[in-house]
DNA sequence: ATTTATTTTTAGTCAAGACTAAAAATTTAA
DNA sequence: TTAAATTTTTAGTCTTGACTAAAAATAAAT
């Protein structure tokens, strides 16, 4: 059994992974988690200790696939009770994170695979990110950063990469959600900003927005 | 902001508060989470200090209003969870416990209130135990207990005073789930035992059962 | 009214998880 | 290939919440 704590680690080195094949670095970890090199040392070692990451002093450290499954659960719930929250209980997409963070370390299995039937099964959460099956596998769906299309180019809006409220707030107010098509009318060489149009209202986005929003193209 | 330890000690508190008048002992309380009474004197402690309880030396504690506003939020919490576990997630109601012992400590206010609506703002958990108000009032329906029936007397099952699995499926073995008529056929002087009928069945119960079972006369 | 038994508190320890400051190892630069 | 900068680990401390053993207070019994 995991402790809070080391599930939260285990999940930030999950992520961490993603962007790499390398050995994630204790500042990267102290980063995520808003902590310190030395704590993240200290569990490491905890972490070793219970066969769900490989240690080797100096040189970062990687999941075991026990520690990948583990990770991949937790992660699993998280995206899970973010749909819960947004299609039984009304939250907004910029309010499911905090709650989340909490509910995906509540420990029940039935709960979890009941969850998933309430909520017919859902391969993504309400950010866009797929959530992992029973076993930790996730299927990827191909997106691309809205930074990425060209003049007259047209995609639907599948995900966000970054989902703070803030930013999601932000698209709210402009009126992006996902499942909604985006076209690109004009892009500005000099800072990279896009001319976009949504449900016929025309937008001026920055090079910020357009690389956080991640489209499917048609 | 209180602990999970904390709010443990405050719910521990709030449900021995129930039977008596008097401060709960230090011993009550170890007794009640599993844990030692040199362990309550510290966390009583923090208590006071938090306003939460009132505590004299030697003389057992007491829950402020505060106190016990933020117990009877954790009940509530706790027996709304056990409904939607029940309502929503197929879960039996011997089931939902433990479950919910984690719940109840997810912090918030908006997901617990939109979770009363979506169950349609029940008044009682699956063990026939009210669920307090925001406010933290609990209205009591007037119940007895079955060993207190004379022969002849019908009810109607609303609760169950010992609410361990074992007891729950016991109750599932015999038929007998809240709601079901009751009829005392026949009372032993000798042990107290009950013969009953339960939906055209007839059963024989210990005084034990008897008195761990709520029925509303009729 | 003492003595005895019980309850409660204090004193001292421990483990988990965090932190700071200093030492050691590694990487980058000169 | 040394020297400087950066990263990582170690050593030592702190807080929370628990524990045991002993002391103190209260309650019960003679
Ligand atoms: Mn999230
Ligand atoms: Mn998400
Ligand atoms: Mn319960
Ligand atoms: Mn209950």
């Amino acid at each position: 059994m995991f402790t809070l704590s080391e599930e939260n680690y285990l999940k930030a080195i999950y992520h961490l992974e993603i962007d790499t094949e390398k050995g994630i670095s204790t500042n990267a970890i102290a980063e995520q988690l808003a902590t310190k090199a030395s704590s993240v040392t200290d569990m490491i070692k905890k972490l070793s200790d219970k066969k769900v990451v490989v240690y080797k002093k100096y040189k970062g450290v990687k999941l075991t696939d026990l520690g990948k499954k583990i990770a991949a659960n937790i992660v699993r719930k998280h995206r899970l009770w973010e749909v819960f929250l947004v299609e039984k209980l009304n939250f907004s997409w910029d309010e499911v994170h905090d709650v989340a963070e909490q509910l995906e370390h509540i420990k029940s299995p039935k709960l979890i695979n009941q969850l998933d039937a309430l909520l017919g099964f859902p391969t993504h959460d309400p950010h866009g990110d797929p959530i992992p099956d029973k076993d930790g596998n996730l299927k990827t769906i191909d997106k691309s950063l809205l930074s990425t299309l060209s003049k007259n180019e047209i995609g639907i809006c599948v995900g966000v990469d970054d989902s703070s409220s803030e930013f999601l707030q932000f698209l709210d107010k402009k009126g992006i959600t996902l499942g909604k098509q985006i076209t690109v009318l004009e892009k500005e060489d000099f800072d990279d900003s896009l001319s976009i149009e949504v449900e016929g209202k025309k937008l001026s986005i920055s090079n910020k927005i357009a690389n956080n929003l991640y489209i499917k193209k048609q």
